[in-house]
DNA sequence: AAATATATTGACCGCTTTGGTCAATATAGA
DNA sequence: TCTATATTGACCAAAGCGGTCAATATATTT
């Protein structure tokens, strides 16, 4: 276990991580290198491999951490209860950008993940956990009251636009925070917009309540 | 210069061209492995150090080639005869994937030109080039006729809605096709959407004329 | 203050991969 | 058949890899 891991410091863990994840989403399993993560994480070689076992575990323990942390982001921003489209939408922005804030790599990590082929882990586990959260992604979509949709247009090409003009803002964001040194004024900028992109989707899509 | 290589079959060239480009463009210029692209190419190492004097020299015929297809596509693709906004930006989104047809990591590639660090070539050359090509981009976005809009909501919303969407659709258009063997029903796909999209863009946004 | 226990370090190991070379071979044209 | 050119892959020194461990720095206990 990462036991020697846990008794850390809150921000020394958080170091680790974010240069693990960082290290593994960019270059994959195989190509990332512990040389970078402990000068990233500024500790010594000796630490990385007294907290952790060996890369593999350390691995499979970011695997955990970040599976945990969507998961429990996403049951706190999105409310089931609320079944219009675009707020749906505009709480998976929401979700997206403060992941980003808290780990900038978490999501690409993620995404890494899915795309592991040399990986000789015990693939069962992660194709399980992957499932959920593809779960979570479908419960996203599921349950949603469309009827306040205008009729002059099919509603599938709404929700494509819908769908795609979040996903293309999320990216952006994404991209720009990952150049920048700080973030704050940057989310502020794409709440915003996130904001207004909701205002006038509603507005041009929705009939006038 | 390149003398050997532009001797070699219009095909054998595009395969040593596309393999460098995914090599490069998945890890940068230093930890890009001059064994995997030979792999990939289906070449031998010396056979590859017989067209290019060395690493640098590819990464620089490279860079060249891929600023001369895009710009070429960029003129041949954008009208600026046509001052439509959604039009304009319809176009770029053809050119995205036109390029990706051709050469599916093109664009990664001159992305990760931009983000190279470490790099010790001529920088001055590289920053010159990518102003040009950021140039092309403003182009796309100026002179621009933007009467046709409706009056009820801020005409930077809607801009702002029509690049989000459009961007987003073509890079879950790049997503895929990195995924995917085959690439041509993804393609169709994607226009019919793009197709769509413009479509009702076009009813919301504008006047009715 | 001394003694003990714990956390952290970085030089070091055997091994793999790197960019690049070059004598040997395969292919093509005369 | 002979010559010229294109292509190969075993080979090299150098660098980087994951992982170890004796030595040191720090915290805790007596």
């Amino acid at each position: 276990m990462a036991d020697q891991f846990s008794k850390l410091s809150v921000e020394k863990q958080k170091r680790i991580i974010n240069a693990a994840l960082k290290e593994f989403s960019l270059k994959g399993y195989r190509d990332a290198s512990t040389n970078e993560i402990v000068k990233e994480a500024n500790i010594s070689k000796g630490s990385l491999f007294h907290y952790f076992v060996d890369k593999k575990s350390l691995y499979m323990y970011l695997y955990d951490y970040s599976i945990n942390e969507f998961m429990s982001e996403f049951t706190s921003v999105v409310n089931y209860e609320d079944k219009d489209y675009l707020n749906r939408l505009y709480s998976a922005f929401v979700l997206k950008i403060n992941m980003i804030k808290k780990h900038p790599d978490l999501f690409d990590f993620l995404l890494k993940v899915t795309q592991e082929s040399d990986i000789e882990i015990s693939t069962d586990i992660l194709d399980n956990n992957i499932k959920v959260v593809k779960k979570g992604f479908e419960m996203l979509y599921s349950d949603l009251d469309k009827s306040m949709f205008k009729e002059d247009f099919e509603l599938s090409d709404a929700l494509n636009l819908i769908e795609k003009s979040f996903y293309g803002l999320g990216m952006m964001a994404q991209n720009e925070i990952r150049m920048a040194v700080t973030n704050d004024d940057i989310l502020d900028k794409y709440f915003k917009q996130a904001d207004e992109m909701l205002k006038l989707l509603r507005k041009v899509l929705y009939k006038n309540q």
